[in-house]
DNA sequence: CATGATATCGCATAAAAATGCTATATGCTA
DNA sequence: TAGCATATAGCATTTTTATGCGATATCATG
């Protein structure tokens, strides 16, 4: 037998947290060793488990959020793996998961043999995700068009993917090795087309995918 | 009977490609309409073909990469969703491809029936992502720690947030209150706290979650 | 084949940002 | 109380950014 891992569950469906109970325990290699309602529960109890190595939570937990409770679960445990398991699908609260450190994030209707796997997928170095919430990270990264804003060429958004980098114009002309002067022209293209002057107004469009 | 979905494979490893072909092709549903070795081929051959819902393509291409391709596949095809299948792990392939335009990014050592999969949920609305490639956008979302970063002041807070709404140092004076100099004196503290030299950097780490 | 979008490069200049140095006042704390 | 971080402000200088103007070449589209 392989060692056994560890599973902590904050859920306050108590169907479903008895059923993800029953399941992972069934399991050969999983154990369930703490399994509350809510993040102050967790907060009360954690201390008592010597080990816990994944922390499977719900966002929509009666009094602190899921994704309040984040930043505290990893500061207090910064070696449990958190995946988070809600019906959420809304960008915002995918990213503020994910910045505050969790590392997975599964829809409520995953099926419980899909979950089994996104254990053991934390365990081969992955991230476990739901096809759906992939989706809004594609998205992310490859945002719609804004009505009424032009298009940016190829060129034009690797000049934006540099300056979100932070870099000069003088790195920018290194990294895609053309001239100052042309990064210059493509940045006085981007400006128009986005209607700003200055790189500071192209990061954070990039950032809020306005772009 | 459902209705069909076309699909089409570049992809230079002969043995893949024909394993891939046979098996996609075994399937009710699926129909392999087109598979050439290079993008060259693609693109002498893809407008004989009348609809193509789904590209699997490698990035490791003879001639033009895949990554290369993509935009160009994408101004023709931009209905056509688009999986990369390849070898290449590293973040910046995989962001570059997603900025691109790819829908999902698959790792090659990805089970037959997996690749079946990933396209069904494509059709719903999902992007197919192997964990591991999930894990590096993960990572993007949540960077690890910077050893020694001090934490900011209220006020170099507030400059903050400022310089990410694209103000100039005078307008962030003009909102705070303060002469252009406090508010040059105040970027001084944020810049050596941060370990960084340029508004452009301040505003990627706040976006980034590592302020 | 003309037109427009893209991609490249150069020169010049004004505006903004980055940095070096100095200085005063306040409040916290070791 | 001496030291430290914070918050304020000024001046000078260098570097970077923003913008105006001009130019050539390619490619796709009508």
């Amino acid at each position: 037998m392989g060692k056994m891992t560890n599973i902590a569950l904050i859920e306050d469906d108590i169907e479903l947290k008895e059923l993800l109970e029953k399941y992972l325990n069934f399991q050969d290699d999983f154990n369930v060793v703490l399994s509350v309602v809510s993040a102050e529960d967790f907060f009360e109890e954690f201390k008592q488990i010597e080990k816990i190595d994944i922390l499977i939570m719900d966002i929509g937990l009666p009094g602190i959020s899921g994704i309040d409770a984040l930043p505290k679960i990893k500061q207090h445990l910064p070696h449990t793996e958190i995946i988070m398991l809600t019906v959420h699908d809304d960008s915002e609260k995918v990213f503020q998961s994910l910045r505050r450190g969790a590392s997975g994030y599964l829809l409520k209707n995953t099926p419980l043999d899909k979950i089994k796997e996104s254990i053991e997928q934390i365990f081969a170095g992955g991230s476990p995700m739901s096809p759906n919430i992939a989706r809004k990270i594609v998205e992310f990264f490859n945002p719609k068009q804004i009505e009424g804003q032009k298009e940016l060429s190829t060129r034009e958004k690797e000049i934006v993917v540099a300056l979100v980098d932070g870099l000069s114009y003088k790195l920018v002309a290194d990294r895609l090795d053309i001239s100052i002067d042309t990064v210059r022209q493509h940045i006085r293209s981007i400006y128009r087309k986005l209607n700003v002057n200055s790189k500071a107004e192209v990061i954070s469009k990039s950032f809020k995918g306005e772009i």
